[in-house]
DNA sequence: GTCTATATAGTGATAGAC
DNA sequence: GTCTATCACTATATAGAC
């Protein structure tokens, strides 16, 4: 159902300029502006070979997907060797490129062939974070109290995902509010004890409530 | 651009009844599903009517977003009277019409038209929240601490928007968990000071983080 | 107010020459 | 490996009969 898998991949080169047209398509406008002509255009090439390349438009959209996969798991071992992981984790579900992230969970609604693929992405990506920030965690490179280590990982990703969404509309009311306090939250428990308190940006002037009394619950 | 206004309203059922057709369909399969034909086809009526009440597509999503504009200040106005606001507002961002609102987001993607009707209605929409939420935080109905307001907002609007997506794709991981860790975090400032952590549901069981040692913050 | 019929333009995908 | 040409289908939207 996904692909024939053309033996040969044929020209790399040629490949990957459509998997880079793609993406940046689908980063600037949405993925409803992929189409095979498009691309083609783009490219440089006829929509035939675009074709020829990804037998149907799906299996163009899953190769996307499999290659941003591999871009994550790079920044995940980045973010495994960070003195602060809770900030990381945020920074990373903050980097631009999660708009197309966005751009996949609208693709999954009308294109099954996608969903599928799209699921198991997303649970593995989310079950690796956990298991990051668990291992932190236990490291006592960090302490989140009695909150749920995978409540942090959703949490994060969402807003993350949500503000990035609501900027690329042009919806920003409130963002730079709530990104400060996010940040000064998370650097509140972020990071090896004695550094704590010692980061966060200059955007968490805020300070932040003192929802912390303590020196860390737990 | 928006509508060339044909006077006269013709016959209100059957506008409204392509209204709903409209709604339910963009919350069952997306707003990809949405087209005159089908439209035409789930209310009995041919293509061609849809075009005569809403001239273009865009007049019809437009006019589902304003319909929703007023039950959704009914629902404010719901909240505004309740002894929990927080619980509420939270509440109300995860009512399943709020994945209405990323079909929305999805729609003004590649819908111009309909970018600007939309960014007006989530500003407004936005701002009459922070502006309620203010209210009770001086009424002394509430105790947010040295949050801003607005984070709150925005927060509980991002979160539960992104979840109701999630769910909607049929992914689940961590919903569980990250729900009653926000409810047991909303539920903790939540509600007059006499009453608090009085409630909160019975997913709250994690109770949580001691994040708040004293009665409340400030 | 609702219909039939159609104009116009787009789409994903295929066949086969080179 | 890349092209030209085209099929089969869908879409929004319009014209005009009833």
């Amino acid at each position: 159902m996904t692909a024939p898998d053309r033996r040969g991949t044929r020209n790399p080169k040629t490949r990957q300029s459509l998997l880079d047209v793609t993406e940046r398509l689908m980063l600037d406008e949405g993925y409803a502006a992929v189409g095979v002509r498009r691309v083609a255009r783009e490219a440089g090439v006829t929509p035939a070979l675009v074709l020829y390349y990804f037998p149907t438009l799906d299996d163009l959209f899953i190769a996307i997907l499999r290659r941003r996969t591999e871009t994550e798991l790079a920044r995940q071992a980045e973010m495994e060797a960070s003195p602060f992981p809770l900030t990381d984790l945020w920074e990373v579900n903050s980097h631009p490129d999660t708009a197309l992230l966005g751009e996949f969970l609208g693709l999954a609604n009308h294109r099954p062939a996608f969903r599928a693929e799209l699921i198991a992405h997303a649970e593995r990506d989310r079950l690796a974070r956990l298991d990051a920030l668990k291992q932190r965690v236990a490291e006592g490179n960090l302490d989140i109290g009695d909150a749920p280590p995978i409540a942090i990982v959703v949490l994060t990703a969402a807003i993350a995902r949500a503000l990035v969404n609501e900027k690329g509309l042009g919806l920003t009311v409130g963002h730079e509010e709530t990104m400060a306090f996010v940040r000064s939250l998370l650097a509140q428990y972020d990071g090896p004890p004695q550094s704590r308190r010692e980061h966060g940006g200059p955007g968490a002037g805020t300070t932040n409530a003192e929802a912390g009394s303590g020196e860390g619950p737990g």
